[in-house]
DNA sequence: ACAAATGTAATAAATTATGTTACATTTATA
DNA sequence: TATAAATGTAACATAATTTATTACATTTGT
């Protein structure tokens, strides 16, 4: 998770959830984050396979909340751009002839996980619309 | 974070955790984790910025924990290879004339490092002796 | 018919991460 | 004191990931 897909998620979000009546189009959003606009389609397209948004083709087309902000939370925000865990990578082919080596990964991928429960459980405490209301 | 510095220095001290009274070579350790040893030698110099291993130069040289496992907890070990935030990078420049652009970066600061706390925090519980327990 | 938008594939460029080579230096010991 | 075996580190190379860009088929309102 070294990028920016959360940060522009979390972005793209805010906006939609700033204006929940209108349908917001990539270019316009991108102008907002400072992006490419296919950059924005393709996590609008994340975004929307997620149910969070739903988007419209064609001339006056754009994306909006799928449903309202205070029924989204910054975690189901997070899981749908998570594609990897947060503590980071494990080593691939650890010794198998070493004690540690052998058994490693699979401690590792425990501690992982609880931290990514842990980070979740967080998240999910906050909702889009209390994050949305920290701006003017 | 997208890397593996956290599972390799885990997977170092643990090593190191389970043999107290040795200096392991880094080439050794490398063999554990079946990467170079030059990148064990530069994970080792972290750790040891850190204050949790010496290391011992010359022939049978090698690297030692500083103190004991049950003194050392994860959070350490996390904190000295930990080089970004856990939820990803901000996109750099988001537009400074929109309200949710111009402020956005603050918000996702604060909400960044309130999960690196949480994170921190777990980690905080968990001694090395605790992780390294659960090796034959 | 036209304009303006999405969706998406293909490719390019930039940045990060990992691996490797080389070698100066340190230290035990034959 | 010469040798062997280790660290520390710089410099460079390779691989992988991330971001940006181009192109265009398709959709839809007017």
């Amino acid at each position: 998770m070294n990028n920016t897909r959360f940060a522009t998620a979390i972005h793209i979000m805010t906006l939609l959830a700033k204006s929940p009546d209108e349908w917001l189009s990539s270019d316009w959003i991108a102008g907002s984050i400072n992006i490419n606009p296919v950059m924005v389609r393709k996590e609008i397209g994340i975004l929307r396979e997620a149910g969070l948004v739903e988007s419209r083709k064609g001339k006056d087309g754009g994306c909006q909340l799928s449903r309202s902000a205070q029924a989204i939370f910054l975690s189901e925000i997070f899981s749908a751009v998570k594609t990897a865990e947060l503590l980071g990578r494990k080593n691939q082919q650890p010794n198998p002839k070493c004690n540690i080596g052998k058994d490693i990964n699979q401690r590792l991928n425990s501690l992982f996980n609880e931290t990514d429960h842990i980070v979740s459980q967080f998240l999910g405490m906050k909702s889009l619309a209390d994050f949305s209301a920290q701006f003017t």
